[in-house]
DNA sequence: TTTTGAGTTGTTCGA
DNA sequence: GTCGAACAACTCAAA
């Protein structure tokens, strides 16, 4: 029934970009009308890409199931297979007698180092790989100044970004994969353990995601109705459900940059202009952040600041501890660390006030909360991540002053002033009114005692005072610029 | 060519 | 209580 019958296959290789629609290798290989074989390689032993952390293994999990539903329902079967990429790779042309290999771009410094040496290998080998963008409105070698080189702050490579010609439409997905005849074997995906067990984690971010593409475009849909209006103001406040939460489905490219693009561009959507934009820029630095990596690829280790690189970090010790499991005693830092471990996500501004406490107020190396967030985050990046954490360091490119400094308490007033927040993640707190939920320390004796709180006790004393930290952290900050 | 002003996300201090 | 200044150094584009 397919047009397959004698015809040698090709191999379309998933990898960051676990969807049907809008995906570029997929169509091409739809369009040379050879029977397909779609096939996902878990290569995580060895120098492979960084291996996926254990919320995004779950996510992994989900996501392939939904994958392989979609591209059987339309005819063909994806293939699971567990290895080193180039040996399986290997394997399954062999087996099958491919043709050619289609793929779509990734960005890290290692995965690209592979990509490109296993190109050469098949080319050289008669074989045909073709290689495309699923993954950026614009690949970072096309976005540069006036020089010609790659841009450091944001501001400007946004707007150099839109004003080139915008992207594509996106494609649509294809109404049948054509399978090939040849029984490839493939792993079953129970096998690859991807799941938490003891203890599964995993339990409160079952009734929070929809992983897959359908739950990205539903989702997608859902954020451009209902609270794209109100995003510019909405979107700070961690209480109220506002962002789109589409970021994890970005990392595994469920969903593309270009689809979200065309969805806001869409005349109906213009009566929410000052939402639209402010949504769009944060696709934005999405971009710049591959735009970073892309050019400058061991920012993942390394600081964009050479001048940081002596900094003396503490060895994390208690108080590392305390911050990962939401024990800080600043009862937003707590929440949103403990939000972060029981979803799998954190809200942006969260991000940012953690991430501060953790370099700013312990002095401990961006790169220890940059692995923690690697690990437990459902969206975990390679490029967003660490420019994330970089960005707060003061070490990065465009990156946060080493002056600012959050300080929690005043964070947690301005955005979560009725500490619904807090009280969701820390319900320990939830007695205490909206005055002193934010610094319980501060709080009445008797207050204390009715909220059935026991400070040291049922919830933590501020493992450092805010006061003390911030001046300990100028000043290790200003010996930092002097030892340029 | 050089200069100038602005740049995601903040806080504190003192007038 | 409110408000402006100060807290670096560097990038980038416009004047």
């Amino acid at each position: 029934m397919s047009a397959s019958t004698g015809e040698r296959p090709v191999i379309v290789w998933f990898r960051e970009d676990l969807r049907i629609g809008d995906n570029p290798a997929l169509d091409a290989a739809v369009q040379t009308g050879s029977p397909l074989i779609p096939l996902f390689i878990l290569d995580d032993a060895g120098e492979g890409p960084r291996k996926l952390g254990g919320a995004s293994r779950w996510w992994l999990s989900k996501s392939l199931h939904g994958l392989g539903q979609d591209i059987r329902s339309r005819g063909g079967q994806l293939v699971l297979r567990r290895g080193r990429s180039e040996q399986v790779l290997d394997e399954i042309l062999s087996a099958t007698n491919a043709v050619a290999v289609f793929w779509n771009r990734r960005y890290g410094k290692v995965a690209i180092a592979r990509d490109k040496a296993l190109k050469d290998d098949l080319t050289n080998r008669g074989m045909e790989v073709r290689s495309f963008n699923a993954r950026l409105l614009h690949e970072p070698w096309t976005v540069c100044k006036k020089d010609g080189t790659p841009f450091r702050v944001f501001t400007p490579f946004w707007k150099a970004c839109l004003a080139m010609p915008g992207p594509d439409r996106p494609l649509p997905a294809p109404d049948r994969l054509p399978s090939a005849e040849i029984d490839v074997p493939s792993d079953d995906l129970g096998s690859w353990a991807l799941q938490p067990t003891k203890p599964n984690w995993s339990l409160g971010f079952e009734k929070l995601w929809s992983p897959g593409e359908t739950g990205a475009s539903g989702l997608l849909a859902e954020f451009l109705t209902e609270k794209l209006a109100g995003y510019s103001e909405g979107r700070d406040r961690p209480a109220d459900d506002l962002t789109s939460r589409l970021s994890p489905h970005l990392a595994f490219g469920e969903i593309s940059p270009r689809q979200i693009h065309w969805a806001a561009e869409r005349p109906d959507r213009r009566s929410s202009d000052s939402g639209r934009h402010k949504f769009l820029s944060e696709i934005g630095w999405r971009e710049f952040a591959y735009h970073l990596l892309y050019h400058n690829p061991d920012l993942t280790h390394t600081n964009l600041q050479s001048r940081f690189d002596g900094f003396g970090w503490e060895k994390p010790g208690d108080t590392f501890d305390a911050w990962k499991s939401g024990h800080t005693g600043y009862p937003l830092v707590d929440a949103a660390m403990r939000q972060l471990w029981q979803t799998g996500w954190m809200h942006n501004r969260c991000r940012m006030v953690v991430g501060s406490f953790l370099v700013k107020h312990l002095l401990i190396d961006w790169r220890l909360g940059e692995e923690w967030f690697w690990d437990t985050l459902v969206d975990a990046d390679p490029a967003n991540n660490p420019v994330g954490w970089q960005w707060i360091a003061g070490c990065g490119a465009d990156a946060a002053p080493y002056f600012r400094i959050f300080n929690p308490v005043l964070q947690s007033r301005k955005f979560d002033p009725e500490g619904r927040y807090i009280r969701h993640f820390c319900p320990e707190l939830s007695g205490l009114d909206s005055k002193h939920i934010h610094e319980p320390w501060k709080a009445p004796a008797g207050d204390l005692e009715a909220a059935g709180i026991d400070l040291g006790q049922t919830y933590p004393r501020p493992v450092v005072d805010h006061k003390f930290a911030r001046k300990r952290a100028l000043e290790a900050f200003a010996r930092t610029q002097d030892t340029d």
